[in-house]
DNA sequence: AAACTTTAGCAACAGCGTTGCGTAATAGGG
DNA sequence: CCCTATTACGCAACGCTGTTGCTAAAGTTT
């Protein structure tokens, strides 16, 4: 377990990352905006403004005039003062993406992996895929790093891949220490769902509350949002949640039990009802909104932007249905803005959100063993 | 939603928890031991035990000989300087205990509560048990407040009881205001299962990681400790853990869905096999760590400690079985050490916890609506 | 008695947000 | 044209935090 004590330095960066998070999230920005929002003295938001244009991450953007009095400098962020690039490692092909400091994509690739790549393969591609990146434009001293989302199991306090799920050349790889050396660039390491549900965090701002992120992509993945942060679990393992079981009774998994919601799931897929297929997951949506209680829900994944409309309907539905015991019980179900882009973007994500997100604080690792 | 701003008497207020946590866990502590465990200077250090001490929190217990050197100086916690009453409140009956700065409970108590009870019922229920509580000892100024372990569905951020099961008379009842008025003392209320597992996060310290408290008592409920703080969800509803689906084709539950973990739990229970219902119940265990991916798992609830080693043995069997694909996957599960008076402890640390525990920071809320 | 080791704490310091108050810039009224 | 009200901004002093540098205290060992 390792504890982070807060000295002054926090209070700098933890002001800061909520400047910023207001920059993010409304277009243009003024003093008194960040002040109603944060609830800091306005000569503090003066201060923390000084500091960011400074470095300039922001910047004047004119004046407003009140009617009366004088007029009111405007802000706004500057998104390509820093850029992060993304990495989504699934098991036949490699996203890459160039996202700025607002969270926008600007350019996004896809190259094959050969079936049962080696970390030698995946890091040639990430090698070529950046140097192809940053020749689109001179991202010099304004790349803060590469942000890796990939399929677990691993550990994401070492940057280690345990076991990658279907990939024989695998197992216990200290993968961000070996593409930080060969790459020569800060590497994050993280699930991909979890990167995908930073994505949509990183958004919407500070009034994003407690979400998941329903990944549909050969198998069923869950990324977690609660309290302000990525929920992760004890080990990194959070999110296996196409492995819970929904039928007793139902067809054995690859994992052993019986029911499983992604085997069920595929069973519908396969037999051609995707209508069915979808109602299975909104079932399983469901148990996670009874069990966590979520403000949003988040559709992505290939398989199941496939079928956008069926899936959206079906858990739309089942949500509402649910919710109509309660009329405060509000969720919000939605398909990912960001679509394909969303685990590698989110992955970039939480490299720009190392720098200029809420700092961690009483932060606890249990190193399983 | 509103946010909390960082300023100096944040910090000051968080490592001084952090070394209340210290002294919790620890029997005794010395400064050496506080500068290890948080990261603070020993100089900080100093500071922070000289303003606890002054406020009678800790007190010099002796020394300790390095064998060579200085003696070091050995603190403890006073457990007797603050108190903190808890409620826990079911369908039939008041329980009420006294809790000290440490989580030990020193009184418990329970009174019946007449069927349907109204909310004056309940303050006077309260109100009697309080006085006898404040009876057994002196304890002016020494009560830090009062906390309510309740049914939900309620409010927490607002202090809200929006509509407990099983109950006519609790619909929008304002409890916090309420109490606060009739009893002359801070009320803190929130979900049964929520206060379970702050009553076992409080007591085990900083090193307790992501956890659940599996309550099984008229229903099955879930309260989740996660990345350090209390899991409530969006609107004060996580924790409807007995609610999610396990089985497609099972019997219809009163919530509407069919085959829900308590109906068939409930089922199986009501034929006599308490060992099929306590495996019917750890495959809802282990779909929560599928999801959720814990380090603990507490069990606790009338119906469970009735039958305590099966349900022990079912569920640490089925988490194993699990964990069995990987080493890493270490998940402990135990049963409630504080037994019957789980929630009302933990309701009374959830007041205590207010006063000297980790200040809550970027706390976002969404009122639904 | 002298040297060494370990612990404790005083004093000065840098950096944070806050407070008090003066200044700049605009519109409207006399 | 000038004055006033209004709105926004920022300098300077302040209180408080943890940090740093250094000294003192209290032991054991030689």
């Amino acid at each position: 377990m390792t504890r982070v004590t807060a000295d002054v330095s926090f209070l700098r960066g933890y002001n800061q990352a909520l400047v910023m998070a207001v920059g993010r999230t409304a277009r243009t920005f003024e003093r008194a905006t960040v002040v109603e929002a944060t609830g800091l003295t306005p000569q503090a938001v003066s201060k923390v403004i000084a500091r960011l244009s400074a470095d300039g991450l922001i910047r004047p953007a004119g004046v407003r005039r009140p009617g009366i009095g004088k007029p009111a400098v405007v802000y706004e962020l500057v998104p390509d003062s820093r850029f992060a690039i993304g990495a989504h490692v699934a098991r036949r092909t490699l996203r890459l993406v160039l996202v700025d400091l607002a969270g926008t994509v600007h350019h996004s690739a896809v190259s094959p992996l050969p079936r049962d790549f080696t970390p030698e393969h995946l890091l040639d591609a990430l090698s070529a895929g950046l140097d192809t990146m940053a020749g689109t434009g001179d991202l010099r001293g304004r790349l803060t790093g590469l942000g890796i989302g990939m399929i677990g199991p691993l550990d994401h306090a070492n940057g280690l891949v345990r076991d990658a799920h279907g990939l024989r050349h695998w197992h216990d790889v200290p993968l961000r220490e070996i593409a930080e050396k060969h790459l020569g660039l800060p590497v994050h390491l993280d699930k991909d769902v979890t990167a995908g549900i930073t994505a949509e965090a990183w958004r919407h701002g500070a009034t994003f509350g407690d979400a998941a992120l329903i990944m549909v992509e050969s198998g069923i993945g869950g990324g977690f949002w609660l309290g302000g942060a990525a929920h992760r679990g004890a080990h990194t393992n959070a999110g296996e949640f196409g492995h819970t079981v929904v039928d007793l009774t139902g067809p054995r998994c690859v994992c052993g039990r019986h029911g499983c919601l992604e085997i069920v799931h595929q069973h519908a897929a396969e037999a051609g009802d995707i209508a069915h297929a979808a109602r299975v997951l909104a079932v399983g949506v469901v148990n996670l909104l009874q069990t966590l209680d979520l403000a949003h829900v988040v559709l992505a994944g290939a398989d199941l932007l496939g079928h956008p409309q069926t899936y959206l309907a079906a858990v739309t539905e089942a949500v509402q249905a649910d919710a109509r015991r309660a009329h405060w019980l509000t969720t919000k179900v939605v398909l990912s803005s960001l679509g394909a882009d969303v685990i590698a973007a989110g992955a970039a994500m939480q490299v720009l959100d190392q720098h200029y997100g809420i700092p961690e604080l009483g932060h606890s690792v249990i190193v399983g063993g």
